[in-house]
DNA sequence: CAAGTAATCAAACGTATGTTTGAAATACAG
DNA sequence: CTGTATTTCAAACATACGTTTGATTACTTG
């Protein structure tokens, strides 16, 4: 019976540490790169606490990545929902669309680099146990914001707009991804500067005419 | 002294073997993912197959990638000369330059699905042995094309240019990589229809203006 | 044919991995 | 304090991996 309530003694402790330490090194040298050994070492706790806590190394790593994905979700839908308080009801302008869709994102990743390369290790390639939470996390997220931008762009067909908004997530993530600088005589726009850049991008592209049929 | 010409004798016939079946499964499985047993079996050559003729699995999986990458980068440059040319040194057309990057990428990734996924796999988190190459290779193909569509796009600064730039990259990798359509109540344009879209969205968004200062 | 190089093969080496186990320690309830 | 559930810990388990080795076969050259 003395159970439910002492939970976050000391374990959530453990729990939290390793959550974290995972999402640095399963960004910095992907799945099967990182060890549950030098994991456990990390975060200065026992070798077996994984398994305890998270059952499995796809269970932790699923969970890295996924709260932060959650995360950003959630803050996607606000900034849809105020928007659409704020144009009481009307057609929201396709920038207004495309920013609350990537200014949440785009925040995360320059926040938490290490949130940057999870998202570019598992958003196109993720490993089979992931497959199914990127769909569907994403997918949802897509599925909203499709059918708002349907509304702000009518001259694009379903699969137009569906298609467009995946060239603008492609944009985003080719934009915050770590393209090192070496090797390439150009430096990227950083900050504000390259967000106002993808939202111009995007935008424009969003808005033009299909091709002629 | 009997060496430098009987060399397609019969070891061409495995190494081929060895990097079409490495282009299949790195491509399906990932690199850790896919053991040189499994790989050995599958292309029906012995294990020790592989060390002898590429020395190590990292130059087998880099050579399977770069191989079809260079081709690629090749067709790239010719399209571009080609345009050139049509055009008697003047200024090409945004589109033009466009379609020069995009088409023999695009139509690689249709006729190979494998080298897709590599793709996808290799040009944003690539392991570490393999960064120098994807560094290289890729920077010398977007410095060209920077330079040529800095003249097409004359109002847009150099980091401007390279910014949209990898904007177009990331478009053409979010439409060519496999999003299952699982999830998603959408079905992504194909083919022709999608190439045409892509090639509408990038121009649009290459010749929007800058945001105001 | 004879000699030598290239290629194939079965077997073993050394190592690193995720997970499990059972006992010891810790914290809390009655 | 006593008893119970939660958490930590060191050790071992079972297995899979990339690579190397040394012998054997296939082939070309002189």
């Amino acid at each position: 019976m003395a159970a439910e309530l002492n939970r976050n003694v000391s374990g959530e402790q453990t729990r939290a540490r390793l959550l974290d330490v995972a999402e640095r090194l399963f960004a910095e040298l992907g799945y099967d790169g990182t060890s549950l050994r030098a994991l456990a070492a990390d975060a200065a706790v026992n070798l077996a606490a994984v398994n305890y806590h998270f059952e499995t190394k796809e269970a932790l790593y699923a969970e890295a990545f996924a709260r932060r994905f959650r995360e950003v979700n959630v803050e996607r839908d606000k900034l849809l929902e105020e928007a659409a308080e704020k144009w009481g009801g009307g057609v929201l302008p396709v920038r207004e669309v495309l920013h609350a869709i990537l200014w949440p994102a785009f925040c995360m990743t320059q926040r938490r680099p290490h949130f940057r390369d999870l998202l570019a290790r598992n958003l196109l390639t993720p490993p089979p146990f992931l497959r199914e939470v990127v769909a569907r996390e994403n997918g949802a997220i897509m599925a909203r914001f499709v059918k708002e931008m349907m509304r702000s762009a009518p001259h694009l067909s379903r699969e137009q707009t569906f298609t467009r908004m995946q060239f603008t997530a492609g944009s985003l993530l080719f934009l915050v991804a770590s393209n090192d600088p070496i090797k390439v005589p150009f430096r990227p726009l950083k900050g504000s500067k390259a967000y106002e850049e993808l939202l111009a991008f995007a935008t424009a592209g969003m808005e033009t005419g299909g091709p002629p049929l």
